[in-house]
DNA sequence: ATCTATTTTGAATACGTATTCAAAATAGAT
DNA sequence: ATCTATTTTGAATACGTATTCAAAATAGAT
């Protein structure tokens, strides 16, 4: 049992109802001044705005959930918020989301796949859509949030047969284009260090990439996956570049491994992009660094934003509708780490 | 007015009156089992929980904070989400927020000073607490969460008579000893690339910065305040090198400014450490990367985020309780950025 | 001034829970 | 078996709002 703590004889905060007595009309017509949309004459309007600045009356959200069965908030799941890719996810879900007058609740998992406890106490809050970033939903967690009523997206992510909303980039389209490049560029001998192996980010690169790789019949492609962070591509591209001196050109599964992947190349001996090529994928803003003149995928990071919460919004609006899986292409963008070759 | 939406007959989630009536028992005693604490005897807690988990059900938390008057949130905003060390932050308050049973709510600003209107919605959905990082609350802003009853905050950041608990790495002390281990290693002519000058950590650090210089007898100080990012970093190098060849140690006000300095320098011609020393503030992750060896001030991140949530905790529990300012330690951490003159 | 159509208003109610208070049930002692 | 002390229970209520429904007020036409 908790202690009620020492506090005040509690001076609560004013309502409707303190409004309305202040102001000699109902609580009905106090609530249709701030609910909006209702008639209200302007005499009493002005009466109930001032008494309602006199006493700092403002509407309680809770209360007001209660009735309209709207939150107004939004649960956003995040597994790697020190990728400043998704920092810079999460700071635009924000720009987006708060003029609409939702609270973003922040989540953080470790997990490659949410299950129902992580998304307990959203439900609890009835949030009323959920936000999955770099991250999967599991079966029970999509069908609970089904059944609750709540609307979830995947973020750059999707999943066969989820019964689940997704945006993401095109990775399938986008390996595509930067193989076509890179062979182009002169290339034979590739290394593609990638994420965790068996998320949809991972394999439908992998298929682009090697599609174009068959096309032209080439076979060296190393694969080595590992994790989206610096060390994991650190030291992934130190092993294989002591081991294999041959390899032409890497192509990482995001920036930060790009960069990982970078250093370790240049501490091996290994002069980028002279001795070796590298790609990344995201277009940080850190690839503006000095150390790290990246040629990279762009993701189109705004839009993608945009699209999800316009998803977001209109599943919230009508919770029978399909759900809908939405790729957006990115472009190339390049800078000075992948050479031509003669 | 908004359409409704062609949602279907919108099947209600089941509530502790949908419970009781399953399970035979009166909704008051269903409310006890999920609130806790009270008595309910072992053979209807068992029936109420078989009823709830056919049902599916979890207690509404908008409801029940209209009772217990606690919502069970908490606001945070964050000026610089981009720079690691505020992410790192964010997810640690996550983890120390979530076993508590608190729900965060992020906010983003732009602003060096938080005003009402950015916390006038965090008022309406009645958080308990807000959690400023680098930032500070306008007195209005202050004083109108003082009468909602709503405690309030700031991370690394301290205001005089502002009324309003703090908890920031203690900068002066930081200051000094950093000076001093610069001043034993022989250097002679410093520059401090700041961040925005009338900040608590800027004005703080400085004056112990400063103290040492002067007792020292040393003159040559050049001051140059700018934001917390790469980009400000780099140009204020940038020029002050091109300009002045003779700084022997540039103090940073943190990594991230840091980094750009570094990156600049190096532009320009200089040699780290042979040339020119650097020194950085926070100790983020990225100074294992290997071009970023920074010699540093760690900012006792996890205490400082623990000593937050034990503030906020507190104060919820006791409004009246005065507020307190927590200075912390932090330590340096040398690595390979600051020379030995003879 | 009178009548009708329209707008504005307030009383009552509901949202889903926790808690109070008194009654009922149970446990424990003899 | 009876009586008392304790535990368990349910009915009623309150939290603060939005909305419904019917009544009151107003506007507009003649």
């Amino acid at each position: 049992m908790k202690s009620a703590g020492k506090s005040n004889p509690e001076k609560r905060n004013a309502t409707s109802e303190d409004v309305a007595q202040l102001a000699g009309v109902s609580q009905a017509t106090v609530s249709r001044v701030f609910a909006g949309g209702a008639n209200v004459s302007e005499k009493k309007r002005k009466k109930i705005l001032d008494a309602a600045a006199e006493l700092e009356y403002k509407p309680n959200a809770q209360a007001r959930s209660l009735i309209t069965r709207k939150t107004m908030m939004v649960g956003i799941i995040m597994r790697n918020i020190k990728d400043p890719f998704y920092s810079a996810v999460l700071e635009i879900f924000h720009t987006r989301l708060s003029p609409l007058g939702y609270q973003l609740i922040f989540n953080n998992s470790e997990n490659e796949i949410i299950e129902e406890w992580e998304i307990a106490k959203l439900l609890e809050f009835n949030v009323e859509g959920i936000i999955v970033t770099d991250a999967l939903l599991s079966e029970g967690a999509t069908r609970k949030l089904k059944r609750s009523g709540i609307v979830s997206i995947l973020f750059n992510r999707h999943a066969e047969g989820l019964n689940c909303s997704a945006v993401y980039c095109d990775n399938y389209l986008a390996a595509q284009q930067i193989a076509t490049y890179l062979v182009e560029m002169g290339h034979r001998s590739f290394a593609f260090i990638s994420g965790p192996r068996n998320t949809s980010t991972t394999v439908d690169r992998l298929k682009g990439f090697q599609e174009v790789l068959r096309e032209r019949n080439i076979k060296e492609l190393t694969i080595i996956p590992g994790t989206y962070t610096y060390e994991s591509g650190f030291k992934s591209a130190q092993e294989l570049l002591t081991r294999n001196k041959k390899i032409d050109c890497i192509f990482c599964g995001s920036d930060i491994i790009a960069l990982g992947v970078m250093d370790a190349a240049r501490l091996v001996g290994f002069r980028i992009p002279e001795d070796l090529s590298v790609v990344g994928f995201d277009n940080i803003r850190m690839l503006g660094w000095t150390p790290y003149p990246l040629t990279t995928w762009e993701q189109p990071l705004e839009d993608m934003v945009t699209s999800t919460v316009e998803l977001l919004l209109k599943e919230i609006d009508d919770k029978n509708a399909a759900p809908r899986i939405i790729a957006m292409k990115g472009r190339l963008v390049i800078r000075n780490t992948v050479r031509k070759k003669k």
